[in-house]
RNA sequence: AGAGCGAAUCGGACAGCGGCGGGGCAUCCGGAUAACGGAUUGCCGUGAGGAAAGUCCGGGCUUCACAGGGCGGGAUACCUGCUAACGGCAGGCCGGGGCGACCCGAGGGAAAGUGCAACAGAGAGAUACCGCCGCCGUUUCCAUACGGCGGUAAGGGUGGAAAGGCGGGGUAAGAGCCCACCGGGAUGCAGGUGACUGCAUUGCCAUGUAAACCCUAUCCGAAGCAACACCAACUGGGAUAAUACGGCGGCCCGCCGUGUCCCGAAAGGUGGCUUGAGCUGUGCGGCAACGCCCAGCCUAGAAAGAUCGUUGUCCAAGACAGAACCCGGCUUACAGAUUCCCUCUCUUG
RNA sequence: CGAGGUGUAGCGCAGUUGGUAGCGCGCUUGGUUUGGGACCAAGAUGCCGCGGGUUCGAAUCCUGUCACCUCGA
């Protein structure tokens, strides 16, 4: 990706879900906040509540797949956690991205 | 043709565009135009399973422990073989099921000992309730009835189970008391590596439970790749010591610091990490599991963790499901497709 | 990767040398009260998580499997 890290250490999940903007959809959840790096990081979260490794590998994917296919229209100098609902498993990509188009709208078109 | 039995294989296919992990080559950057390290890019090639799952067994590998042995604990349990090993597999034995192909079975020891067998029933390893029979007494012509003493285990009823089963002889009534057949035990002979089988003789015998304790035989040291090895920051400890240097000090001892060496050591780095009891094919040995020879092949190796998105075509319309050190099994889940061997019934020749 | 536990009535729990499955709360009915609560009496409620086995007999023993929970590295 262009000018995405991965997010990976415990703590900087936490800082998203107690210090960031939420937006909620049926298909996925989007946790938002600040970083000063100058880049983003996206973390990829699929609890086991929504089923076993397929189902899990195949949430995480299709996240992946439709935030790569929009990292242009997202400003830069953001975390973003995206969590995965038991229906994101049977959606198809395009309907994670009108999720994740619908977020950035909610999030960033306010002043 | 229909109905079945067993074994094996496969587990959507193809194409375009975009994207991801590992490897190779090139390119670029750092470095000494090196070794090596890194990544803005391009090309080539490669990239999940038959169960990758559950983690139920076994082994490799690594570290720790260990003279040897015992106790304790655990696992296994018909026989012979296969294997690195196994609780696995193959072939056989025995028992059960099916007309059959074939399938199912934790299948050592209850005569070493202990425990348990509720309720019911007279009685559960011992008995005599009803009954049957004999003798004596009373009643009486007899039969019968009642009482007493004894014999008996055929019949009744209870139970999961009642002292081998069934038939005949026998008897007062009965009883392996005797006999034939069947079952079981012991002994001998024959066959088989063996489990075991067959035959003969003897002879009628101690129910079940060991997935109750237990006995017998065999096997087992423990932990796990977050193992472990190497490098190593910060900080800490120790040694060098009859001193290599500096400081405190008049000097020695001593103390402190530096140097050198060692130890410990991170949320760090590298290795372990995939060439292996490997896969494919021919041949040979073996009923088979499996083994041997030769030839060819290289087939994921990540570290928040890679196989996807989208478009199109085809069909039978795609199930269960995602590697994390590696193998051998077991168990469990699973839409469907294909091939082969064999059995039964019917029809035709 | 490894270790352990739980599953029984609507809810919380007992019940293991194998022998008719129980307690508390709740529920239903009746009594008591002018009525309600409390109290008293009576009653209902279970494939003992699921499949298979051992046994005459299984919640209990063995085995497979499912779900949930906890702990260690």
């Amino acid at each position: 990706m262009l000018h995405t890290k991965s997010l990976t250490l415990n703590k900087e999940f936490k800082r998203a879900y107690y210090r960031g903007q939420v937006f909620t959809s049926p298909v996925v959840v989007v946790y938002a906040v600040k970083n000063r790096q100058g880049v983003n990081r996206i973390g990829l979260t699929a609890s086991k509540k929504i089923g076993k490794a397929v189902q899990r590998n195949r949430a995480r994917r299709v996240m992946k797949e439709a935030y790569r296919l929009m990292e242009q229209q997202f400003p830069i100098g953001w975390d973003f956690v995206l969590v995965a609902r038991t229906k994101t498993v049977y959606s198809r990509t395009g309907d994670v991205m009108k999720a994740l188009d619908a977020a950035r709208a909610h999030l960033f078109s306010k002043p």
